[in-house]
DNA sequence: AGAATGACGCTGA
DNA sequence: TTCAGCGCCATTC
């Protein structure tokens, strides 16, 4: 739609590219918020993929429980209104341990994007 | 327009 | 290992 007929933030192009990173990670595997921002050409943009994490309407298909910071533990702040402790349930329910301080194994389960565009596929 | 905030990341102590 | 400081940049007030 054209511009200011909307309310709808610029960044709503943004949003559907780390929605659409974070859908690539696999069940099991983990991946940071620098990564996906990298992933999608947004180096350095690694709180913006947070800010757009949070945007996502809950439930959702897209696995936002998959993305840690790079610190390898959970981010855990009241904004997120507990959706950071049931992304520790989540997490578990795919086989990840997490810890009690929302820390886990991250070098284990971290998600290595493939190189599409290196490769004839 | 300017200032404060934040689901981050890196460096140094 | 943990903690503090700084840089980062879209969002929000």
């Amino acid at each position: 739609m054209p511009p200011g007929s909307s309310e709808l933030p610029a960044a709503a192009g943004f949003d559907q590219r780390v929605y659409a990173a974070v859908g690539r990670i696999p069940r099991g595997r983990l991946a940071t918020y620098g990564q996906i921002a990298e992933l999608i050409g947004a180096y350095g943009c690694a709180r913006q993929v947070g800010w757009a994490l949070r945007r996502l309407p809950l439930p959702s298909n897209v696995p936002w429980q998959r993305v840690v910071n790079a610190r390898g533990q959970i981010s855990f702040t009241p904004s997120r209104e507990g959706s950071d402790w049931i992304q520790a349930e989540l997490l578990r329910a795919e086989g990840i341990p997490v810890d009690g301080q929302g820390r886990l194994p991250l070098g284990r389960y971290l998600w290595v994007p493939p190189l599409e565009d290196a490769v004839d596929g």
